[in-house]
DNA sequence: GATACTTCAATGCG
DNA sequence: CCGCATTGAAGTAT
């Protein structure tokens, strides 16, 4: 009956399409151990827990985002907090069976190797006794001991082959982009995959699975782009990354479901459409609806679960609250346009406004910091309220359909606008003390704002744009630079920067760490390039609207206007560069809450083991930012930081030349305080005091130094 | 189960 | 800066 409906063209009479049968109680489409009622759920969604510890959040708030949950996690922040934050209950505790959260042992530190191997094994023992789908068990060997069903796939053969360009002489270089995808994975902390690898998400999950796609990304382009030749047509690293984690499952939230998805928030931003793939938002890796066919919903009709709205039809993105959405079809490219049919997405939202089911609306707005690209703003629970079908430009049918977000949940979208009113001038920014605190310094204004309390600003400090006294750093490595003239070139084996940074240039063509080792060599005085040149990206100045905010407990803080990409450059650390003895002198004293010293105890970047012990420094820095320094001053630690800093080395003949640079680590959208970790001095310096850490993760140490 | 079809991507070129 | 062709991969439909 409804496949009849489904393959009529648009009917006059309205009527027929909607005589769908009348509401019944609304079955859980999707598995799930408990809860099978969602009567308890206020907004009528799916019965899951809300996802945020922290939720939910006032109206105007913006959540805050680090809430990391991991057994590792848990187990620390018992052990240490000394200022207790309530302790909350998680979502993954009360979801899932506990044995299935048992800490690796072995795994969390010795050789990485052997105790993938070992956890490996105990993981797929475990996916059976727990009667988990043993496909979704995360192997990172599953293609290569032998899935015949992913022959498929394998027999494309991923491979950038490299011919000597530059005329040198070099033998064809041949680059194995699954083999590359494989040792990264082999290279993660197994413990990640211990929190990927199960049913329903996490935070924890959702993170780790963006932080490697990002990882698997940014190298597979790296390399692909420094091998072409042969190779025509688009390059799409976005694809291959992706590929490789679905096939080795390496997903969070696989199994689709309508309403909330665990560890995804409300606010959470995309730049990749396999990125809200990969973490359950939304499934398709091109199309704007997904849905749950008739027969995975168990349910005699399709059901919707979630919309991209980013330009592609004549939608209207109405007040920030209202969407009016168009239907899919009507469009081919050969046979060109044509009335859109009641099938696929447009019965599945037909059917969906009729049981009132949420639907999530992703949100797809033009990335104005790389205007080629998109950002993609998940912007929660919305309820279908009508639909109607209307004459497009093309003068063909097209279905519409008019969502309206559910209330009370966090802001997303309206940041975006709101920002966009201020780009505009359209409405003030309220709050600002100071349009621009750098004064001029910088190539944009960096405002001061408070509108929590009476603060006028902080205490007085002279604003520079970077390092200077670059007395009492050892000089590092003499180096004569390069010679590219216009620029340093992906795949030219002769330029040493890019020699320096093991073969390639460290930053990708939209200016991201390629990679997060632990120095990265940029182009400097003494290299002939132009400050264009992509290998200066640190040395280009602050590139985001960024504003100094009065936090409400932790004094004044830092965040951006724009959203800011994982691996983007954000700032560097400035100030003036002081020895060993003074910086020890001014912490001791808890004088200088200024001070950066390279020498701290960091825990970066879990996700890598192989990253996760403090930067390779050249020689130890300290930098006191108290009197004289840039934004980086204003930046407040967190023990679940969203910002990390990496030594950058620039080429110079005779002068040391090291700085600070700070890095995302990941999306961080609009508003959102950046932060990054202190790190501990240890041991404490005689007279030095442990400071509170209020941070608010459900990861806090406790404490930083 | 294999295969075809659809699809609000993402790039790079002209 | 934008229009266009090109290449693509998941999930659904057949």
């Amino acid at each position: 009956m409804d496949h009849n409906l489904g393959q009529e063209s648009v009917p006059a009479d309205k009527s027929r399409v909607l005589n769908v049968k009348p509401l019944r109680t609304l079955v859980p489409v999707f598995p799930s151990p408990s809860n099978p009622s969602s009567s308890s759920n206020p907004q009528g969604g799916a019965p899951f827990v809300a996802v945020s510890p922290a939720g939910p959040f006032p109206a105007g708030v913006a959540p805050f985002y680090p809430f990391f949950v991991s057994p590792e996690s848990q187990r620390l922040s018992e052990q240490h907090a000394p200022n207790p934050t309530p302790q909350r209950a998680t979502p993954i505790s009360a979801a899932v069976p506990i044995n299935s959260f048992k800490t690796p042992t072995a795994a969390t530190n010795g050789d990485v190797g052997s105790s993938r191997r070992k956890s490996r094994g105990r993981r797929g023992q475990l996916a059976e006794e727990e009667g988990y789908d043993n496909t979704e068990v995360i192997d990172v060997d599953a293609e290569t001991e032998g899935g015949s069903s992913k022959r498929k796939k394998r027999a494309k053969g991923r491979r950038a082959s490299a011919a000597a360009t530059d005329g040198s002489g070099v033998a064809a270089v041949d680059v194995d982009l699954d083999a590359v995808a494989h040792d990264i994975l082999q290279s993660i902390n197994p413990m990640v995959f211990d929190v990927i690898n199960h049913p329903d998400g996490s935070r924890d999950s959702v993170i780790y699975t963006l932080m490697i796609y990002e990882v698997l990304r940014r190298k597979l382009g790296q390399i692909e782009e420094s091998t072409k030749d042969l190779h025509t047509g688009a390059k799409r690293p976005d694809l291959k990354a992706g590929n490789v984690m679905m096939t080795k499952g390496v997903r969070s939230n696989s199994k689709k479901r309508i309403g909330i998805v665990p560890g995804v928030e409300i606010g959470d931003i995309f730049f990749f459409r396999f990125e809200m793939c990969l973490v359950g938002l939304h499934s398709p890796s091109m199309a704007g609806i997904d849905y749950l066919t008739s027969k995975a919903s168990q349910e005699e009709e399709p059901l919707a679960v979630s919309i991209v709205s980013s330009g592609g039809y004549e939608d209207d993105t109405g007040d920030g609250d209202v969407l009016i959405y168009s239907g899919q079809g009507g469009v081919n490219r050969e046979k060109g346009a044509s009335d859109q049919k009641l099938e696929r997405g447009n019965l599945a939202l037909e059917k969906s406004m009729h049981r009132g089911n949420d639907v999530r609306v992703i949100r797809g707005l033009k990335d104005v910091m790389h205007p080629s690209g998109k950002v993609y703003v998940y912007d929660g629970i919305y309820k279908i309220q009508d639909s109607w079908v209307e004459k497009a430009k093309s003068g063909f049918n097209v279905f519409k359909y008019k969502l309206a977000r559910v209330r009370g949940q966090p802001e997303a979208y309206t940041i975006w606008k709101s920002i966009q009113q201020w780009t505009d001038k359209a409405a003030p920014r309220t709050g600002v003390i100071l349009p621009d605190l750098t004064s001029g310094a910088e190539k944009v204004p960096v405002c001061l704002v408070n509108d929590v309390d009476n603060e006028k600003g902080p205490a007085y400090f002279t604003y520079i744009p970077t390092l200077k006294n670059l007395r009492g750093v050892a000089p590092v490595e003499s180096s004569f630079g390069c010679s590219c003239i216009g620029g340093c070139q992906p795949g030219n084996r002769n330029c040493p920067c890019i020699q320096k940074n093991g073969g390639y240039l460290p930053y990708t063509a939209a200016g991201l760490v390629a990679d997060l080792k632990s120095v990265i060599h940029e182009c400097g005085p003494s290299c002939q390039c132009p400050p264009t040149c992509r290998n200066r990206i640190s040395q280009a100045g602050l590139k985001f609207r960024l504003e100094v905010f009065r936090t409400s407990n932790k004094g004044w803080g830092l965040r951006s206007w724009d959203a800011i990409r994982a691996g983007t450059f954000i700032c560097e650390y400035a100030g003036e560069v002081i020895d060993n003895a003074r910086a020890e002198m001014l912490g001791a004293e808890n004088e200088d809450e200024y001070i950066f010293d390279s020498t701290r105890i960091y825990q970066q970047l879990e996700v890598f083991p192989a990253n996760i012990e403090a930067p390779k420094i050249p020689s130890p820095l300290y930098i006191t930012a108290k009197n004289e320094g840039n934004v980086a001053r204003f930046m407040n630690h967190s023990c679940s930081p969203n910002v990390l800093w990496r030594p950058i080395v620039r080429e110079n003949k005779n002068e040391p030349d090291l700085h600070i640079a700070f890095f995302a680590i990941r999306h961080i959208p609009p508003m959102m305080e950046l932060t990054y970790d202190y790190g501990i001095n240890l041991p404490l310096k005689a007279g030095q005091r442990k400071k509170n850490c209020l941070c608010g993760s459900v990861k806090c140490r406790g404490y930083f130094c």
